[in-house]
RNA sequence: GUGGAAGUAGCUCAGUCGGCUAGAGCACCAGAUUGUGGUUCUGGGGGUCGCGGGUUCAAGUCCCGUCUUCCACCCCA
């Protein structure tokens, strides 16, 4: 009986193992550069870890299960909760600050679509204990970083920059009430998604109030941060932590410039990202036309440990996942299609079967001196052992022939410069293989 | 969860009005090739035509169901 595979999963076969190591190095190279340590948790954790903070319908959308002990558990949707739980567990102990990464397999029961799938990999950059908008800034430098190293420019990708904290302290200065807000992101969130005429109808429908949705029609539009200074609100209070917020928004996109990424980045008043989860900055990066969904979205989340039963700790990080950023890359021709899946330093070719013990003597020294080789399990000719070569992508082929047979010599070539040159066979045993 | 399209070799696909033993290219394996690299030529293996049912003398082809994939919604931590 032929078993299918499951609905939404991948097979990584070694050229597409290769592509994902090209993405999972490129991430973790990136974290490690701005000075973050890798971490990583369990695959599966407690049902109730993501039934805190979420919705029924995000459980719906988990895999879940009960084990024979009767606990109900659930394979990880992100690992956000997981870098709560192991932060709170030893907050006292840690080093701060706490800039980690991690690069954890997730699955979410969704119905796959383009750049969507059930199973998928997902960068993760956070940092606990920091207030400062500077680290704010640092996600989103690391997050850039990547992607021009990987050859997108600002052509290619921008970085949609805003804040919660700003948004929620305008609406409120507007006089709506704060248990109406987690209503109204949503609404925002659509704006750019849907024609204008839709959103105004979802605004309306949400916010009745004339002069309300008036306000809330001017902050929508702004396109340059220094014109949030002309934003007047009457409610005291409201406006002096709107001016709080700004300052702390034009506080990033400054260190941003500094860092050499100014043009990457620009103030977006319709990045509000989906839900209650955001407290302060909030960013997307999408690709410039827009025709992809969002290649990553991340910003501070200082509630979240607190949430999680841990101490109150300010937070800010981001998350990318793999399909969507394939996709993008492979369309800017940014993606080899031939990345070696494996890489040799050397092969042994042996062109006699009285020559076999040697070659594999050959081949193991070399391993055991710390060099990638390998060799053919039966003798074949030259040419076809040197087309195999090629294919490995071999730095180096020894080939042992009827030069050993004459007096112990053997071939190296240089599969590079195609130089070749006899060599001592017993010289190169005893360990001088680069000479 | 809703709607649309498609499933034929490992991959990309052809297969006429329902009619002969279901084909091509690529890939893979072997040989030509008994010592020099992705060339060329020859040969070979590989198919329950997604699966199940129906109509028919006859189904890859028509009908129904189902599964999977792709696309658009819903949602997006």
């Amino acid at each position: 009986m032929k078993i299918p595979s499951v609905k939404g999963t991948r097979d990584f076969y070694p050229p597409v193992m290769a592509v994902r190591n090209f993405l999972v190095d490129g991430w973790k190279a990136a974290s490690r550069r701005s000075g973050f340590e890798e971490y990583d948790g369990p695959i599966f954790e407690h049902l109730m870890m993501y039934q805190v903070k979420s919705g029924e319908e995000i459980v719906e959308q988990l895999f879940h299960l009960t084990d024979r002990g009767g606990r109900e558990l659930a394979i990880r949707p992100e690992i956000t909760p997981t870098l709560a739980r192991m932060v709170g567990q030893q907050i006292n102990s840690l080093p701060r600050p706490i800039k980690w990464f991690s690069v954890p397999r997730l699955c979410r029961a969704e119905r796959p679509q383009k750049g969507r799938l059930r199973e998928f990999f997902q960068w993760n950059l956070d940092i606990v204990g920091v207030a400062d908008p500077l680290a704010d800034a640092e996600v989103i430098f690391t997050t850039l970083d990547y992607l021009a190293g990987v050859g997108l420019g600002p052509a290619d990708v921008q970085a949609r920059i805003s804040s919660r904290r700003l948004l929620a302290a305008y609406l409120r200065g507007l006089g709506l009430d704060e248990s109406r807000l987690d209503a109204v992101y949503p609404v925002l969130d659509k704006k750019p998604k849907v024609p204008p005429d839709a959103f105004e109808e979802m605004l309306r429908t949400c916010v009745p109030e004339e002069a309300i949705a008036v306000g809330i029609h001017r902050f929508m539009e702004l396109t340059d941060p220094a014109d949030l200074a002309g934003l007047s609100l009457s409610d005291g209070t409201q406006a002096e932590a709107f001016e709080a917020a700004r300052r702390e928004l034009a506080d990033v996109m400054r260190w941003l410039d500094r860092m050499g990424m100014g043009a990457y980045c620009r103030f977006d008043p319709g990045i509000v990202r989906g839900l209650a989860y955001y407290t302060g900055v909030v960013f997307e990066v999408h690709e410039a036309t827009g025709s992809l969904r969002a290649i990553c979205g991340g910003g501070r989340y200082d509630n979240l440990l607190a949430d999680f039963g841990g101490p109150a700790m300010p937070a800010t990080g981001m998350g990318m996942g793999d399909c969507v950023l394939e996709i993008l890359l492979r369309e800017k021709g940014l993606l080899a299609d031939d990345l070696p899946t494996r890489r040799l330093d050397w092969t042994v070719c042996c062109l006699d079967e009285a020559l076999m013990e040697t070659a594999v003597e050959a081949v193991a020294a070399l391993r055991r001196s710390g060099r990638a080789a390998d060799m053919a399990y039966k003798p074949a000719g030259l040419g076809k052992q040197l087309k195999w070569a090629a294919a490995a992508h071999a730095g180096r082929v020894a080939i042992l022939g009827r030069e050993f047979l004459e007096d112990r010599r053997i071939i190296i070539k240089d599969m590079q410069t195609g130089e070749q040159k006899g060599v001592d066979f017993d010289r190169f045993l005893s360990g001088h293989y680069d000479d």
